[in-house]
Parts: C-alpha cells; sequence; structure tokens
RNA sequence: GGGGAGAUAGCGAAGCGGCCAAACGCACCAGACUGUAAAUCUGGCGGCAUCUGCCUUCGGAGGUUCGAAUCCUCCUCUCCCCA
C-alpha cells in the first residue's frame, strides 16, 4: 500500500494529529511500530466509546503494526482524574487484577490478539525511587499541570486537586518512554496527557511520538439544544453508557432511545464507511423524519442491529429486534419470562411484587399501583376504586389488594412497561 | 503560622429553633402522547404501616431545650485570603 493511501487510512475520523510529517516518518521505516494504548482499570467495562479508539487501533494492526496494550495496574491506584470533577477512589491491587482480566477479554473482541503486547505499567513504575520521581517531576510544571482543563476548572471552582493527580501524566508519559512508544492514540480528553508524554520522551533522550486524538462518542443521554447536539462524553459512571458486554435486548433498547441526531453521529462514529447512509438519513433528520422510503425509526433499528451484532452475534440481535418490538412497540408481554412458583390461594399483592424485586419497597409498590403503572394479565389495578374516580381507559381495570391464584394457574404481572413476572400457583 | 468560609438526601443547592422527610434543579421511576425506552406535558421520588401513625436521615461525637438540619462544645474533612 503506498504512503498516501495508508496516511488516509490512519488519518480517516481523527480530530488531531501530531505531528503528519513526524508521522510519515516513521511509516517510512517500514518496521511495525509500537502504538501505545493505556488503559485505567478502574471502570473494567468497555463501551462504545471506547471503541472508536480502539478501532483505530486495529486498523494500524491491519497495516501491520503492533499495539503495547498497557494496563494502568499502577496508575489505578493513584486515580485518575481526567474529566473529573472530583477526585477518584483508589483501588486495591486484587480489584485491579480482577478488572485487567475483564478488560483483557472485552478488548479482544476489537483488537487482533496476535498483534497486541499486554504491559502492566506497576512492571517499570513500582521500581522507580523516589529519586526517580522527583527527577521525573522536574521536568513540568505547575503552570503547565494548570493547562489542563479539568485541573483549571476545578481549581477554579475550588474543588480539591490532590497533589498526587499531578503525578499521573507524568506516570502515563514515563510509560511511553519505557515502552519506546512510536505512536500513541487516545480521545480528545487525553490531548494534555498524551502531548505531555512527548516531552517526557524528550527530556529523557527519545523521539517524541505520533500523537493521534479520536473524537469523544456523547453518551446516550446527548440531545439537540439549538440545532446543535450537546451530549457529555459517554461514561459508566454518568450512566449514560452502552457496554459492549452489555445485555442484546438492553443493548438494544438503550440505542433506540437514542435522539435522531445522536443516531447520525453514532453511525459516523462507529462506522466509519457509511457516508452514503449518514446522508440520507441526515437529510430525513432535518425533514423531521417524514420524508418518503425508510422511516428514522427503521434506520435506527439497523443501526441497534449491526451494534449488537458485532459484539453479540446476527441471532442476538434478531432476538432483540423482536423483542424490542414487542415489548415496547406492541406493548406486548415478552414469552420467555421466567416463571416464579408461589403458594396458590391469595397473596397480598404489593408483598409480593416487592419479594420478587419488581418494586425496591412497598412503598414504592403501593405508589405505582396508584400511578396505574401496575397490570395483571394486562388489567391495569387499582387500589380503590370506590374513592377515584375512574378515567376512561382502554384496558379494563381490576381491583386487586390479594392476588388470587389458583393451583396451577399462571398470572403476569407487569409494572411499567418493562418490569415483568410470570407468576405460577403451586399445584 | 494568622484570618475567613463551609460540610444537607444519587448529584447540585435552599433552609438557619417548632408549619422539615426537609424548597428548587438535575438524575431516576410512572402516566399521557409518540416511529421510539426520544422530545413534551402530568405525577412521583426514605422506610414500615395505611384515613393524617410510627421509625431512620441534614460530616462525627456530646450538650442546651418541651422541641434542633437549625444554638453551644469538641473532633474530622474541604475551600479561600494573608505570611
Amino acid at each position: 500500500m503506498d504512503m498516501e493511501k495508508t496516511l488516509g487510512v490512519i488519518k480517516k475520523g481523527l480530530v488531531q494529529l501530531v505531528s503528519e510529517e513526524e508521522l510519515s516518518e516513521k511509516l517510512r521505516e517500514e518496521r511495525p511500530l509500537r502504538i501505545k494504548l493505556g488503559a485505567d482499570p478502574s471502570a473494567p467495562d468497555i463501551h462504545l466509546g471506547h471503541t472508536v479508539v480502539l478501532n483505530k487501533l486495529r486498523r494500524f494492526q491491519d497495516l501491520g503494526h503492533e499495539v503495547v496494550f498497557i494496563i494502568g495496574d499502577f496508575t489505578a491506584r493513584i486515580g485518575d482524574p481526567s474529566g473529573r470533577s472530583k477526585t477518584r477512589k483508589q483501588l486495591s491491587k486484587a480489584e485491579v487484577e480482577k478488572n485487567a482480566e475483564t478488560y483483557k477479554e472485552q478488548v479482544f473482541k476489537i483488537l487482533d490478539p496476535n498483534k497486541t503486547e499486554i504491559r502492566f505499567n506497576s512492571e517499570w513504575l513500582d521500581e522507580l525511587t523516589f529519586a526517580d520521581v522527583v527527577r521525573l517531576a522536574s521536568k513540568s510544571t505547575v503552570a503547565q499541570m494548570l493547562q489542563r482543563d479539568d485541573y483549571a476548572k476545578r481549581y477554579a471552582a475550588g474543588v480539591p486537586i490532590s497533589l498526587h493527580e499531578f503525578l499521573y501524566p507524568l506516570a502515563q508519559g514515563y510509560d511511553s518512554v519505557f515502552i519506546k512508544a512510536d505512536v500513541e492514540v487516545g480521545g480528545t480528553d487525553q490531548t494534555f496527557n498524551l502531548l505531555l508524554a512527548r516531552e517526557i520522551q524528550r527530556a529523557y533522550g527519545q523521539e517524541p511520538q505520533v500523537i493521534l486524538t479520536m473524537p469523544l462518542l456523547e453518551g446516550t443521554d446527548a440531545r439537540v439544544v439549538d440545532g446543535e447536539l450537546v451530549g457529555r462524553k459517554m461514561s459508566k459512571s454518568l450512566g449514560n453508557a452502552i457496554g459492549i458486554n452489555e445485555d442484546p435486548r438492553e443493548m438494544f433498547g438503550k440505542i433506540m432511545s437514542i435522539s435522531d441526531e445522536l443516531m447520525v453521529r453514532y453511525y459516523k462514529l462507529l462506522f466509519e464507511r457509511r457516508h452514503a447512509v449518514i446522508e440520507d438519513i441526515k437529510e430525513k433528520v432535518s425533514f423531521d423524519g417524514e420524508l418518503g422510503g425508510k422511516p428514522l425509526m427503521e434506520y435506527k433499528k439497523d443501526l441497534a442491529c449491526e451494534i449488537v451484532e458485532r459484539f453479540h452475534s446476527k441471532d442476538k440481535a434478531l432476538d432483540a429486534l423482536e423483542h424490542f418490538t414487542k415489548v415496547v412497540s406492541k406493548k406486548m408481554v415478552p414469552d420467555d419470562i421466567p416463571i416464579t412458583i408461589v403458594p396458590s390461594g391469595s397473596l397480598p399483592l404489593v408483598d409480593l411484587m416487592h419479594r420478587h424485586g419488581l418494586v425496591k419497597s412497598k412503598s414504592e409498590g403501593g405508589r405505582l399501583i396508584r400511578q396505574f403503572a401496575v397490570k395483571i394479565d394486562g388489567y391495569t389495578v387499582l387500589e380503590d376504586p370506590s374513592g377515584v374516580e375512574l378515567k376512561p381507559r382502554e384496558t379494563k381495570v381490576i381491583t386487586v389488594d390479594e392476588l388470587i391464584i389458583q393451583p396451577g394457574e399462571t398470572k403476569v404481572i407487569k409494572v411499567g412497561k418493562r418490569r415483568f413476572l410470570k407468576v405460577r400457583g403451586k399445584a
């Protein structure tokens, strides 16, 4: 493959490249480059946001380069402050090890294991003496550290920054020195760390790594405000992430709940080759979803199917699609709810819901019944119809305090849209 | 070393002796509506009991009071200013 083409593949979809000249230089050496990827094992679930970077690494592997995957077991014990408003908690050694295992297993859903070298940074960071650390720290300044956005913000807002947090980017830079990284890829939130690593490498007499930053994938809660897509980055702790190991149906549902504009973004960042589709959808989004041909929702279903298929299987994707259509679109009861055997006779309903995890507390159960959120076999349950004015509704209404169930009889209790319990009376 | 400010439910933030299980916003849950588990609107959002009852909660430990998130003492932690 010629240089132009190779650069084209590498440059696709990235935000920043420092620098193209250095990269061409390295590529011309015609050796497998060492591409660094750092991972913090404090959040062991890889989500769609991570896959943007991982896909880029895979491209490098396909071009014959090797990925050095550094599990930051040492740095996890320090805590990475990236994009945080608070100091992260520190992990114990045992937790880190367990998380690292989970990480590896997931990362190879995308990366080629034969071209991946896995290292733990405690291997070299544990060896540093205090004098070494002081020397490393002298390579940077406080003013430099405060350039980093999240430090600056926290400092300005009076949110504490522990001194040890300044050591994190330094340690990460030292990782690059130790493994002799040629290239490092990260999200745009890592820009500071990536750049600092170049400085550190220089200070240690090494050729600085080329850095590539990828766009951050917005979380599922991103919305359009004044025509602009705004949203925080996908992150497990913000609760807006879709994990690649998540239950296929759950995954599917989460994708279906994203806004139309975000769908375009996902198509773009997760499936970089599908420009035609994107243009097609974009046009529809701007026309409010009704521009002949395929309805927008179908595109969203396609996206959901593709994503589920990528991380699970075609069968799982089809199952998730069917489940969604059934439960969400048609509001039907799924036919594969596990059956719970309960004593036959008369059972207090709220108790029953509580005991089998449909509601967090009995108080919540009572509230939900009052809000007409509980149905039994399709009939809405009313707590006390005598005092309540019945609104006309499509489903029939029954009054239940006690659920009466005969031996061998089966009933389905539904709470809200997607909490189900199938009970069968004990024979 | 000196001076000042602060710690409230998942988060942010009011309250500053009884009307406080504690305003409001976010998140979350439900209902309506929808192509959608989106947006919007409405309601809910400590637990147990269930016709206005009880128990746990406002950094921690004591104390004052008929009564404290609110006052006092000590402790722990944080921020700011000066040196």
